[in-house]
DNA sequence: AACCAGTTGTACTCTGC
DNA sequence: CAGAGTACAACTG
């Protein structure tokens, strides 16, 4: 007798491996009632085939003609295989020619979701057999369904000697408590501890946690009752700093090094007549540089804090989590980064010092960075981000980028209701190159009363007033009916899926809006305007250049247009970039006065845009502009030296909520690769200038402080080297130069230009080249602005010599 | 394995005199 | 030795 028990849960992790009878798929979930694995036996992975493609297979594949075509309405055959690595072998064999085989690089853990509809939030419904810990289903079946997990996390952190070195402690805290495992020194005296159990340190009244340190005897036992700890606290999500390309890289090695069990995965006590097939936890360096390291752990996710802000665009001058922490959390480390040179030296030793001589500190710093980044998480609401971002695209919750999978998981399911199965990568031949946004040239000047407008979303809505789609530019039948689009695209009125999911999408966000789901709302945004980029990439299935000019063809239209109609009203427009136009008011206006313009200029084009789309085309407009905002002060610079307007870089001052406020685009202000002196300089002037303060005093002083060595500390060039240093060969850029009297160098290198060119911060020879920086800090970003007050930084700076005489 | 194009500015390197 | 062209990094949207 079946038993019909259901629950709902969320989608942890996804694997599956080839077994004599079909590929098995094994899914992680995070289920109302606890950890659940669902293991699906015995399926037949799936590609497509042209009928009239009269290829000779292999005797093991089995074709059968099914009711679907492709996008040229050709009837397919589907090929099943007994295994994944048949399937892999055809397409391997056929790579010389990707337009043979439809949908062939589609894994089987995605097909089988993606047909379902599950992007993440799934319904169980089966026989659940009781395992240690978990619950098993064997073959169940799965719906979506809407569910909000709440996931079990913990925050690790480790200290070592070196990168290879010793294991000096391995830390972990969650919600509601801490714990170190710290590897003891064999020359420090013992700790008044128990054996092997807990010693409990510093106990703050006001604070619930308990801390716990256990002192180990060696790494092996550090590292098991690591492992211990994992198994009995049992986390969903383990989430740190660099933590799968440093920490679990590092465990994985000293496992290994030990000759232990990678031990972290769910599950892998159970099934003891399968444990061939049991996955361990592994992880991935890199295939090629660039890329990231990637974990594979049954059951449990891993969150590392630097790639999850950046995917969720967040951004700062340094992922260091030392910049990070304080930057949101306006928190330190307890050994911290930013004293002076040698850096990373210094604090190593410090690590080392406290090792030895200080363990109760060092266990301290440890825990106190698992809390950092739990805390970070919290500010920025992290965890819920990618929940609903997983829920959003179906793809993995510890998955950044992706944008051409998620694009799968959403679009193929429909596709192949409406009878059409998609190409492989790479089969779309034309190559034609697609214009980018539409960037006008700029009116330079120093202004008052600037309003900028913007089409919200623009290539969104593009695609949903245009009903730009690849089943659309496929099956529009007649011409006298369709949309047109560019490079000769016509589009289907009705018969489409992208507009269809964009604006599901728009509804969701403004929904999410409303309930003030702003993790919802950036994931939903994120999202819709992946959807471009995509079509437009030749990593897509879809991509066509016919596709991507359409949606950004009509963004240049709209906004040529929307420039001229503007300016029809008597307002000039002095730059505009992609989806924005500057519209200039000028002198003597109220703060109220603008404000209605603003509105009114708001409301006359989108009413404009909903006429002309309707009258000329007969659609509904989605377009939709908004006044967004009111530059006080505004500066559109010339090009350096020309006359020329700027493209991309602009400053102004806006009032926000009673306070005047800077803004700065592109300028040197923004730049990483400008120093400290430079940048702060031009943030002061702007700010004086903006403010009509006298500013040359200002200069002068800068100048004569720089000249004088008390900017000593602000002269440090910081920039990237983006490939191996070794590759530099054509040219030597001063990064390079820097680098190369380093001992060893990073990615970031930081030096500073001395009178022997430029040196390393950490290995200087000599002082400053302060004219350098005269000339090349300080003049162009003073000149910047000073060309529209008539002056010039070498007028204010240089000797009065009527008064030396 | 995969998200895009457009723009600026600095320093370097080559070229022609 | 000036001017032109190239390499490189970091921005905007």
């Amino acid at each position: 007798m079946r038993s019909n028990f259901k629950v709902a849960g969320f989608l942890l992790t996804r694997s599956w491996r080839d077994t004599p009878t079909g590929s098995s798929l094994t899914f992680w979930v995070s289920a109302k009632t606890g950890p659940v694995q669902i293991i699906i036996e015995n399926q037949k992975p799936v590609c497509f085939i042209r009928r009239d493609n009269k290829l000779k297979l292999a005797k093991n594949i089995e074709r059968k003609p099914v009711k679907l075509k492709t996008l040229q309405h050709d009837d397919v055959d589907a090929l099943y295989f007994n295994q994944q690595r048949d399937l892999n072998q055809l397409r391997e064999h056929l790579s010389y020619d990707k337009t043979q085989l439809f949908e062939s690089e589609i894994k089987p853990t995605e097909r089988y979701l993606m047909e379902r509809f599950i992007t993440a939030s799934l319904e169980i419904t089966g026989e659940p057999i009781q395992r240690n810990g978990y619950l098993e289903f064997k073959n169940p079946i799965i719906k979506p369904t809407e569910y909000s997990p709440k996931l079990r996390w913990a925050s690790l952190d480790i200290e070592t000697e070196d990168l290879r070195g010793k294991l000096y402690s391995i830390a972990v805290t969650t919600a509601d408590y801490e714990q170190v495992f710290f590897v003891k020194n064999a020359l420090q005296k013992t700790q008044n501890s128990e054996k092997g159990g807990g010693w409990l340190i510093n106990h703050d009244e006001n604070n619930a946690l308990n801390k716990k340190i256990s002192w180990c005897n060696s790494e092996k036992e550090a590292l098991q009752q690591f492992f211990g700890w994992i198994k009995e606290n049992d986390p969903d999500v383990l989430i740190g700093w660099n933590v799968v390309a440093f920490d679990l890289d590092f465990l994985q090695w000293k496992c290994k090094q030990l000759g232990i069990p990678f031990d972290l995965g769910r599950g892998n006590n159970s099934l003891d007549q399968n444990k061939k097939y049991q996955q361990n936890a592994v992880i991935l360096a890199p295939q090629q540089s660039g890329h990231m390291h990637i974990s594979r752990i049954p059951g449990r996710v891993v969150l590392d804090g630097i790639t999850s802000l950046r995917g969720a665009f967040w951004s700062f001058e340094s992922f260091a989590l030392d910049h990070v922490a304080k930057e949101l959390l306006g928190r330190k480390k307890l050994i911290s980064t930013d004293s002076n040179q040698n850096q990373a030296l210094s604090k190593l030793e410090e690590i080392r010092r406290q090792y030895k001589e200080d363990p109760l500190a060092l266990a301290e710093y440890n825990l106190e960075d698992c809390r950092l980044v739990a805390d970070i998480f919290a500010k920025t609401d992290m965890m819920n981000f990618s929940i609903q971002r997983a829920k959003m695209t179906g793809l993995a919750i510890d998955r950044q980028g992706g944008s051409a999978a998620a694009f799968d998981n959403l679009y193929l399911p429909h596709l192949h209701r409406k009878g059409f199965v998609a190409p492989d990568v790479g089969s779309q031949q034309n190559k034609t190159a697609s214009p980018g946004g539409y960037v006008m040239d700029s009116q330079p000047g120093l202004y008052d009363n600037v309003l900028v407008l913007d089409f919200k979303s623009l290539y969104p809505s593009i695609i949903r007033t245009f009903k730009i789609d690849p089943l659309g530019l496929a099956v529009h039948t007649d011409l006298n009916d369709s949309i047109p689009g560019f490079l000769g695209a016509e589009f289907s009125r009705d018969k489409h899926i992208l507009p269809n999911i964009v604006s599901q999408l728009w509804h969701d966000r403004d929904e999410a809006k409303i309930e003030h789901n702003q993790p919802l709302s950036q994931a939903i945004k994120i999202i819709m305007n992946s959807f471009y980029g995509v079509l437009g990439s030749s990593g897509c299935r879809f991509f066509n250049p016919q596709l991507a000019s359409s949606i950004t063809k009509r963004g240049h239209q709209i906004i040529q247009t929307t420039k001229t109609i503007i300016e029809e009203q008597g307002y000039p427009v002095i730059y505009g970039d992609t989806d924005s136009v500057f519209v200039l008011l000028g002198e003597n206006q109220t703060e109220a006065n603008c404000q209605t313009i603003g509105k009114q200029l708001q409301n006359h084009l989108n009413h404009w845009w909903s006429k002309y789309l309707c009258d000329e085309f007969q659609i509904e407009s989605n377009l939709e502009i908004e006044f967004e905002t009111h530059y006080l002060r505004f500066l559109m610079p010339t090009i350096r030296g020309a006359e020329k307007g700027s493209k991309k870089r602009y400053a102004g001052m806006i009032n926000n909520n009673g306070k005047n406020k800077m803004i700065f685009k592109g300028l040197e202000t923004v730049r990483t690769d400008w120093t400290p002196l430079a940048r702060e300089f031009q943030k002061t002037l702007y700010h004086k200038i903006f403010n009509n303060l006298p500013y040359e005093q200002f200069i002068k002083d800068t100048n004569d402080a720089l000249l004088n060595g008390e900017k000593d500390d602000k002269l440090i060039y910081t920039k990237r080297l983006r490939r191996p240093l070794e590759s530099y060969t054509s040219t030597q850029p001063p990064q390079v130069k820097a680098a190369r009297k380093m001992n060893n160098p990073g990615r970031k290198i930081q030096y500073v230009i001395t009178l022997n060119g430029p040196e390393p911060i950490e290995n200087l020879t000599t002082t400053a080249n302060y004219q350098h920086y005269v000339d090349k800090q300080l003049a162009p970003v003073a000149d910047g602005i000073l060309h529209f007050l008539d002056t010039s930084f070498e007028r204010i700076t240089a000797r009065q010599f009527d008064l030396l005489s």
